[in-house]
DNA sequence: AAACAGGCCTAAA
DNA sequence: TTTAGGCCTGTT
């Protein structure tokens, strides 16, 4: 991989295994929006970008020191996702799938935004979960300006637990706002501490996370997958569980995946939902 | 109109 | 240890 200052944006180049469109909207991220021309403007980590694809290189709207100080990093470009695709082949039905999910790469998102937003996707659909964390942002993130247009980054766990039930009420989130409130709560107080976290094991981080109300084993894998980067770790909900079991049956175990069950997920995921049904 | 959404909690077998 | 119902809200 390389890269360097071209113009407003960063040129990157000699990344493979990228796919915009399947890495933003294969449901591990709520903040990222296609335009017209293909482009994804995403607002993460307190920036607001705009990416792109053109013939080989990607174009990342930013400074060198925020590509190499968060979007590297965030989209996670020094690892060899061909390698673990191939890896991940390990059967007929897992060849489909992580063919039509090839491109698929697991973001290394902010922690907190995370354990909030997959707190607010409980029986949601995705669209209505981006709709929520939109509101969210613009009534408790910070504005920031981007193309001549004001976005707000996700915000504060200090700032979401100032906040009471009341001030929720604009969300319509439901039963949910209670819950991240106690998250949010919880994490500015210090008891729970998702440095800390992303630093131990994923069973440790299993349980600390499930002491919150609100938080179920899936709730918290998608934590761990997507907010504290644990790759090995395979969240089941309602249509990996169908997947599953029809391709699979009752007693499969996510550890034939290895290091990298994370992915063989998504892959699953994105295949079931949008791609061919079982074979 | 009733059922369902990328769950979770509680109560009851 | 497993199962059923309820929960906010919005869509089909």
């Amino acid at each position: 991989m390389q890269c360097f200052q071209n113009g407003s944006e960063i040129e990157i180049t000699g990344v493979a295994e990228f796919d915009l469109a399947r890495t933003f909207e294969c449901g591990q991220c709520f903040r990222w929006n296609a335009d017209a021309g293909g482009a994804y403007v995403g607002v993460a980590m307190g920036r607001a970008t705009r990416i792109r694809k053109d013939g080989g290189s990607f174009y990342l709207v930013g400074t060198l020191e925020d590509f190499e100080g968060i979007w590297r990093s965030y989209f996670d470009l020094d690892r060899d996702y061909k390698a673990i695709r191939c890896a991940l082949c390990i059967d007929d039905y897992m060849m489909e799938a992580a063919k039509y999910g090839a491109g698929i790469r697991i973001l290394r998102q902010d922690k907190w935004e995370a354990l909030c937003s997959f707190i607010l996707s409980q029986c949601n659909n995705i669209p209505r979960i981006k709709q929520i964390i939109e509101m969210l942002c613009r009534l408790y993130g910070e504005p920031v300006e981007f193309e001549g247009l004001t976005y707000y980054t996700f915000p504060s766990a200090e700032k979401l637990a100032s906040q009471s039930a009341e001030d929720l009420m604009p969300l319509r989130c439901g039963y949910r706002a209670p819950y991240i409130l106690e998250a949010a709560r919880t994490v500015a107080g210090g008891l729970l501490d998702l440095e800390a976290l992303s630093a131990g094991k994923a069973g440790d981080a299993l349980t600390a996370l499930k002491e919150l109300n609100g938080i179920g084993d899936k709730v918290a894998n998608c934590v761990i997958l997507f907010g504290l980067h644990m790759l090995d770790t395979f969240p089941v909900d309602t249509w990996i569980r169908k997947a599953i079991s029809e391709n699979y049956g009752k007693s499969f175990d996510p550890s034939v995946f290895g290091a990298y069950a994370g992915l063989a997920q998504q892959y699953i995921f994105h295949y079931a939902r949008n791609g061919k049904k079982a074979v």
